[in-house]
DNA sequence: GATCCACAGGAAGGGTTGGGGG
DNA sequence: CCCCCAACCCTTCCTGTGGATC
């Protein structure tokens, strides 16, 4: 039934980009004076996880790197969201090496002695960034443009300090909203043109995907493989609505599962209690964590992971200071762990 | 409306870790 | 093998603010 599997993983870049054209046009206007040579400052791009935003970058970058002469990286701030970590990514991206305990001046210096020509990074999850001075260094570089990719717009800007807030001003905002279902039907049809045997899976079931993927496209490519695989398992020659409806459940529990192994061991504990007990707030959550916990966090160190939580998905919360409650965004347990 | 409380989140300092050089 | 240094994560301290209470 599955004709190629890399095409049925989320991470996989599709053969062509569907319904973000408006997007890639205004980055592309953004970008061109880089044809003629001459600089430019860069742009904000953001909306919600499976919007395509990443997917979008990388197709642009790709789309540069052959039209003009310049050099292109695309950094995710995630696990790299220490200015040195930053650093050591653009030094192996320009192919220089990068030496350990290098005093961060020294490695400013030598990014600035490694960008010889124009420059097009995407810092990826940029809202992650714990040090903004590295915005602030590549914002000063001529050489450099930068576009930014994070969830919510409002939020990164607000989170900026005032000098590098007044630099990016004049960086041009590109919003990318959820897919529409029939934006993730033509998505899908994409992957299953190349890679999945023909009539294996019929139209009506990729609508059916579509809408229990509520606008998320890792989401629906998860759901379609899901299905494709139990469909497959089971020597049925087409997926049926069954199916779907069964797989969804289990796709959506893996991708959190990913999420999960990335979690650490308070992380769990907090998002465990969330779980079992519902709505909390600060003070409700600490005394319960520490009661299942030896060598207890500070409230600090708490409220941090909390809020990686809910960039996660994985914790909701809303109110402001004491009027704010946390919750599981989910009702998936944390699978035990031997 | 004054006061207190609970909390968020910034800033600064410390402990720990790990690589490099003597 | 030991010391130094940088990084990184955590803690402590602090300020600001919304909500509750009287």
């Amino acid at each position: 039934m599955i004709t190629n599997p890399r095409v049925l993983e989320d991470d996989t870049p599709p053969q062509e980009i569907v319904h973000r054209e408006g997007q890639i046009t205004h980055l592309e206007s953004v970008l061109e004076p880089l044809q003629r040579g001459q600089r430019v400052n860069g742009a904000f791009i953001y909306g919600p996880t499976g919007a395509g935003k990443t997917c979008t970058a990388e197709f642009l970058l790709d789309e540069l790197a052959e039209s003009a002469d310049v050099e292109t990286h695309l950094i995710d701030c995630w696990p790299n969201s220490t200015f040195t970590a930053v650093c050591r990514r653009l030094l192996e991206g320009l192919g220089e090496v990068y030496q350990p305990n290098t005093p961060t001046d020294e490695l400013t210096m030598q990014i600035r002695e490694a960008i010889d020509k124009p420059y097009v990074v995407v810092l990826d999850e940029a809202d992650q960034l714990a040090d903004q001075t590295i915005l602030h260094e590549l914002h000063q570089n001529p050489q450099v443009t930068m576009l930014l990719v994070a969830n919510r717009h409002d939020e990164f800007y607000s989170h900026l300090d005032q000098g590098v807030h007044s630099r990016l001003v004049n960086y041009r905002d590109v919003e990318f909203r959820r897919y529409r279902d029939d934006e993730l039907v033509a998505i899908l049809v994409d992957r299953v043109e190349s890679g999945v045997r023909p009539g294996a899976i019929s139209d009506a079931r990729l609508r059916e995907i579509a809408e229990a993927a509520d606008g998320d496209a890792r989401v629906a490519i998860g759901i379609l493989r899901n299905a494709l695989e139990t469909a497959s398992a089971r020597g049925a020659s087409t997926v049926d609505h069954g199916t779907v409806l069964e797989v969804v459940p289990s796709a959506r529990r893996e991708i959190l599962q990913k999420t999960f192994s990335k979690l650490t061991r308070d992380q769990r504990v907090l998002y465990q209690i969330l779980v079992e007990a519902g709505e909390q707030r600060m003070g409700e959550i600490q005394a319960a964590y520490r009661e299942r916990v030896d060598d207890p966090s500070a409230r600090r160190t708490l409220t941090r992971h909390l809020k990686k939580m809910a960039h996660y998905d994985l914790v909701g919360f809303d109110g402001e200071n004491s009027a704010r409650r946390y919750w599981a965004a989910t009702d998936e347990l944390y699978p035990e762990t031997a």
